[in-house]
DNA sequence: GGTTCGTCTCGAATCGATTCGACTCGAAAC
DNA sequence: GTTTCGAGTCGAATCGATTCGAGACGAACC
């Protein structure tokens, strides 16, 4: 045990007590290189005595040049970010790979809008890569400043900037085949729910100049114009105010079901499991009863246990995906180059959808 | 732009392009000491002309012997420590401190039950101080080997180690507060669901061993102290076997109430409020009606938008605990040596308790 | 006996900054 | 005209490891 304020023993104390040169004191810590069994008894004894924990990681880092942490750059407040099942299922996939290797997570919000000032937090970091998650769409001032640090960038779709190596799903297709689901259920009133087309959409009807379809890589426009290659490109989209979120679709809900009987759709289609759960919880406020009145499809594939229906999405494997980010990230440390990915989806048919009455 | 491959440019290049020493360039990005305004100047662009962005985090860090990141070592995976609201929330308030100074927060999942490994995460990693959150009951080996290594350590409670600066609630005078609120109300018979006494607790009855009175700070166990204070030593108590979550309060529920009318409680305290939120689905399920035929409690005050009842709990106010902890850690790198906080709690009655009929 | 080889150990250079004390120089004070 | 002072700059030491090339030594081989 060291003595409270005293210095903390050092490599060299080590050796010195063991009677050893530095270097070979390294050579037992490290591994590598032979040493002599009783030698490394001998440091290995020293540093006992001396209460010496291993060797100094931020002298060791600067040697190698490695920090052993990636960092993860999640937009707005994380509780509204940890709100999402989606991100942290993919967390939670990214965390069981880089344990193995192992490094550590280093968690960096960024609250949105905030331009620049995630640039003054991420300097003083070192980190051997960055992956951004639960970000939304545009421009992210990070993604400059990381490219001129030359840090390798992961991400799930967006931001879209080339200099990132992607893990995608093509939204695009993906959004068109749970609509086609619905389509051949026979209905044909279908009203989409989206999550924001750009960073500062506002929650009603997508106007559509923020649809820009040369973007279908970002989530909710390539969704949105998946739904719409089924239904028409007129087919009628709302979008919440704040990404993926209970209330956002109860909200969106509210507004599409509180009509008129013959104006009400038959079914919403939503581009996340969570606002399909509120504009479930919107129908039955309403007293419309899902499936027979009301169909509702999700998307992502999370686990609601608190939602008492069996959700039809489309199964993005959000922990797979993860996964795959975690082992892309540990290919780069090791010197490959890796390309991106593209992941399949899955569709899962629930309770929630059925022909319409 | 640099070069794709090329070693980056240190503050020496930069140094010598501007015609200055390194100690003088190493001023001007630090901005301690007096730099000439024009000397500040070529710097500055001698620095944009080689694209650095700023001195090597790693070799700044072994210098001033910080890193720049503390740890948060989350007990479980990473996906049920993030299933649970209130751990969110103190995280969330933690992280809004911590941005300010800056300083990242380094994410190290544990998986209970895995003994030394989380130890040699740990070793690698520079760390200025240590959080423990969403930790269970139970001894961690993490413990010994920060201190040891003189890293500060902070905490909510548990690990309820000396060495740690603790920001505590009086887990069983709260307890005993929301249990006499439903004892006011007229309850008698009452049922307790607890979050597992020890790290190895199974579901069901809480075993009279598992209660060890002299570790009232462990959430389970105070609290459960908390409710026998009002409804005597024996009252009923059982536990889930995973900590506080929906499923294990469903189970709960589904024990505790699918029994004949007469044997059945008036009323379930429950230790968190997505274990309520669980046992509420179970009563429904069950055709027992919330307040009218049972009425529930929880724990937290966290903000459970797909839960159509605004719960009666003791609000733990999760996002103001985690900014005391960011204060506390923030002053102990600033070098005062915080004591530890007790935080109160607020009863907060909502629409899930009424009087019994 | 002289090479060769392998095992083990070591000294010195290095990673890229920060910081302290010393030095220079021009302006102000006496 | 000297002294004093402060602003600005710099060289060198330092943080605590890793790693490379070289050296020592004993064993095996011809």
């Amino acid at each position: 045990m060291v003595a409270r304020g005293q210095a903390r023993p050092t490599l060299r104390d080590v050796a010195e007590r063991a009677g050893v040169s530095v270097s070979t004191a390294s050579l037992v810590f490290s591994g590598k290189g032979p040493v002599a069994e009783a030698t490394g008894e001998r440091v290995r004894a020293a540093a006992l005595e001396l209460g010496f924990t291993g060797p100094n990681p931020l002298a060791s880092s600067l040697r190698q040049g490695r920090s052993g942490a990636i960092g993860v750059i999640v937009e707005g407040r994380l509780r509204m970010a940890f709100r999402d099942p989606f991100a942290i299922a993919v967390l939670d996939g990214l965390a069981e790979v880089l344990e193995t290797v192992p490094t550590g997570m280093l968690l960096i919000g960024q609250p949105s809008g905030s331009g620049d000032a995630v640039v003054h937090q991420l300097a003083p970091l070192a980190l051997d890569a960055v992956v951004f998650s639960l970000c939304g769409p545009g421009e992210n001032p990070a993604v400059a400043h990381l490219a001129a640090r030359g840090i390798p960038m992961f991400s799930t779709g967006v931001p879209g900037d080339r200099r990132i190596t992607q893990v995608r799903v093509d939204e695009r297709a993906a959004g068109a085949a749970i609509a086609r689901h619905v389509q051949d259920l026979g209905h044909r009133r279908v009203a989409h729910v989206a999550m924001p087309m750009l960073p500062t959409s506002v929650a009603g009807p997508v106007p559509g100049d923020e649809v820009d379809p040369s973007e279908t890589h970002v989530p909710s426009v390539g969704r949105l114009l998946g739904f719409r290659d089924v239904f028409g490109p007129d087919a009628p989209a709302v979008q919440t105010g704040d990404g993926s979120s209970f209330e956002g679709g109860t909200i969106a809900g509210r507004a599409l079901l509180d009509v008129p009987e013959r104006e009400r759709p038959t079914a919403v289609v939503a581009q996340s499991d969570v606002i399909a759960a509120g504009v479930i919880l919107a129908a039955e406020e309403l007293g419309l009863r899902v499936p027979e009145d009301l169909s509702v499809t999700g998307f992502d594939g999370v686990d609601l246990p608190w939602l008492p229906h069996r959700l039809t999405t489309m199964d993005q494997h959000g922990r797979e995906k993860g996964r795959i980010l975690g082992t892309l990230v540990r290919k780069r440390l090791d010197g490959t180059r890796p390309r991106n990915v593209t992941q399949p989806v899955e569709l899962r048919v629930g309770t929630t959808t059925a022909p319409p009455r």
